[in-house]
RNA sequence: GCCGGCUUAGCUCAGCAGGUAGAGCACCUGAUUUGUAAUCAGGCGGUCGCGGGUUCAAAUCCUGCAGCCGGCACCA
């Protein structure tokens, strides 16, 4: 006899060791006909999973938030039972749900392509239609490893290998066909419904390492419902119309070419936005104490080699040979060029804590298979600075980074930033006293300021702790932009020091910090936040002076220019056009603001104003309409200012 | 770098049982002077990514390379 404790707090006793099934059944029919899962104690269980004690059950429907990934898990079951009915002789590895949907990593010889999708699904939907139950079983590890070494599955009898002992191998089986598989799992393979589209194929590593066999991975998405599914694929869609490269081209900012892999052609639409980007981050800058240098792009390989790049990273780096055979390296960071800027002179604790500014392009040889638009580049232009002050100084400086990072993601409506704190790492330099004080210091910043941070222990760098700030955009991508890191590992490597107040030389800390990371990356996540509408203060083309008819010619060239002199950003379109056409073209263009100008207006000196994506016009005297664009078009720091 | 796919006019794409290229938009010209997301007509425009091969004949088949796209691995 069990008491079963349901969610809204009623009691029933069973006999014996009911399971879900029976539990559900009890409550009603129509309960234990859309039952799916349990929890048991909080823990999601199977249905079928016999209760032999007390416990707090609640069952799992299509409706509760458990059964989305228990469905994608099955349908990843699915998908392989599928692919084994249909591809004799390929081996099933590894088939986890993941967000949005789920995918099975197959070994196979030849992979699979796009064109087998329809099959596989079709066949998918027939397996469901099937309705087999989804059973569970325990068998004893040898036995299991046995079998799947004897129907060819060497990567499973891998796996059930690498179960700890003492940990029970289960296997699921549906139909005649079964997998080792933890669970839990639908009670039978109809429960899975129809809600499922198979996505695309790409190759993925066993376990992940590259050094391993590459296996062929099928991802695919599940839902509860066709209308889930439905709004799914919609979103794809729409995220797919904000994308960089496509809006990049559609706004005339920018363009790729095969001579150039992975460096962008800036053109000057989206050169405007570029610079606007770092005026602005010139300015809080400067606010904030920093100091601004430029140094050089091509140094002497000599010096990588003492700052350890040329053993570390010398694959990744761009390199130049010169008439008389001296080797140079393209500069993939900024940081020795920055030290060499503070080791001129003797530097004295007086002289800190001193923050040096650069916006440096580097370049960095990355692996063909990673370049993605702007978002991975192989030229790029870092907002980069490197801090150098005494260990004392440390946690203030840090904790004055976090809080001018943060402030400046509010400007782009980045407000929720997630902060990830890294600590020391197995392999690193330097003693544990003073990796104890540099965590201290970080941790301590961002105590003293109440943010929250997640840990990520043991991923810090190997010469110190670091920092990174998440930003989430507009359509919930994680975009992981701005770090703060400390570093002991090139001040003693180029000798860096200061005279303290003993009239010794002590090493400074060197602290590297990025907000917006790389300018190009943070320019194409920008295009995306904003699906190419980007503020005014960002827009390369604020407003456009639109005519009627030549009526309106000389009045839109006075708005021009009273436009032009309030600090805007204006083009003037006095083709012989309809307006209907001009209005298309710049609204497609995304400039925010158009003003229409027709014999009404040129009369009255006004300015039929229409914002971007509104349909409405608004007429407004020209100083007006100058004012309030004007005013719209401040950079956020600039706001309130006169 | 690895797996798969793709590469035809400025853009989006069609053409592929092999017989030396086509549409829409853009662009140019002309007409139209127009009131808030495409006015009409005409015209221009392509070494079919690059190299090699098969063939009487290749955009189409085979092959090498490059770039791009989707993943994986990588990201100081």
């Amino acid at each position: 006899m069990v008491a079963i404790t349901l969610p809204d707090g009623s009691v029933r006793t069973f006999e014996g060791s009911p399971n879900g099934a029976e539990i559900a059944q009890a409550i009603g029919a129509g309960l234990a006909k859309s039952a799916l899962a349990m929890t048991l104690d909080g823990t999601l269980c199977d249905l079928s999973t016999p209760i032999t004690r007390d416990a707090k059950v609640a069952i799992v429907t299509a409706k509760s938030v458990e059964a989305l990934e228990l469905m994608r898990h099955d349908a990843a079951h699915v998908m392989a039972q599928a692919v084994q009915e249909l591809y004799p002789g390929t081996q099933v590895t590894i088939g986890p749900a993941i967000e949005n949907g789920f995918y099975y990593d197959f070994a196979r010889d030849t992979p699979f392509t796009l064109d087998d999708l329809p099959k596989i699904e079709a066949r998918m939907k027939e397996i469901v239609a099937r309705d087999l139950p989804i059973v569970r079983e325990e068998w004893p590890r040898a036995k299991a490893i046995e079998h799947f070494k004897k129907i060819g599955e060497f990567y499973k009898a891998e796996l059930i290998g690498a179960i700890p002992a003492g940990e029970v191998v289960t296997i699921y089986r549906q139909g005649d066909w079964l997998d080792l598989c933890r669970g839990p799992h639908l009670p039978s393979t109809g429960k899975l419904g129809t809600a499922f589209k198979l996505m695309k194929v790409a190759g993925a590593y066993w376990r992940g390492d590259s050094k391993n066999a590459m296996l062929s991975r099928i991802y695919g998405t599940a839902w509860a419902n066709e209308k889930d599914l439905a709004a799914y694929l919609t979103m794809l869609e729409e995220a797919e119309k904000r994308d960089h490269r496509r809006l990049g081209r559609e706004m005339d900012l920018f363009h790729f070419q095969e001579e150039a892999p992975g460096a962008a052609f800036w053109h000057p639409k989206g050169w405007t936005v570029f610079r606007t980007l770092v005026d602005y981050m010139r300015r809080r800058q400067e606010a904030a104490g920093y100091v601004e240098i430029n140094t050089p792009e091509v140094m002497d390989r000599a010096l990588w080699v003492t700052s350890g790049h040329w053993d570390t990273f010398r694959e990744n780096m761009f390199f130049t040979q010169t008439e008389d055979e001296r080797v140079f390296a393209i500069k993939p960071m900024n940081c020795p060029g920055g030290i060499q800027v503070f080791k001129q002179g003797i530097k004295s604790y007086r002289d800190l804590p001193l923050r040096m500014a650069e916006f440096g392009k580097v370049h960095r040889y990355e692996p063909s298979g990673a370049l993605h638009g702007l978002m991975r580049v192989r030229a790029f232009t870092q907002d980069d600075a490197h801090i150098f002050c005494t260990l004392d100084e440390m946690e203030a400086e840090c904790r004055q980074v976090v809080e001018l990072i943060l402030d400046i993601y509010k400007d782009f409506g980045f407000d929720s930033v997630r902060i990830k704190f890294s600590d020391r790492p197995a392999k690193r330099i330097g003693d544990d006293a003073t990796w104890d004080k540099l965590e201290a210091a970080l941790k301590g910043a961002l105590d003293h300021m109440g943010h929250p941070y997640t840990l990520n222990p043991g991923e810090g760098a190997f010469y110190g702790p670091k920092l990174e700030f998440v930003l989430r955009d507009a359509i919930g991508r994680d975009w992981q932009c701005g770090t703060l890191q400390v570093d002991m590992n090139l001040t003693e490597r180029f000798d860096v020091n200061y005279v303290a107040p003993d009239g010794a030389k002590h090493r400074p800390v060197m602290l590297h910090r990025a907000l917006f990371g790389s300018l190009e990356r943070f320019t194409g996540i920008l295009i995306e936040h904003y699906a190419g509408r980007l503020p005014a203060w960002l827009a390369p083309v604020q407003a456009v002076v639109a005519t009627i008819t030549q009526e309106g010619d000389d009045f839109a060239r006075e708005v021009e220019t009273a436009l032009r002199r309030a600090g805007l950003r204006v083009e003037a379109d006095r083709r012989n056009e309809k307006i209907d056409l001009k209005v298309r073209e710049h609204s497609l263009k995304k400039v925010p603001a158009i003003l229409v100008v027709g014999k009404r207006e040129a009369e009255n000196r006004t300015v039929a104003l229409r914002r971007l994506g509104g349909a409405k016009q608004e007429i407004l005297a020209l100083d007006q309409a100058i004012a309030t664009l004007a005013r719209e078009a401040l950079p956020p720091d600039r706001v309130g200012t006169p």
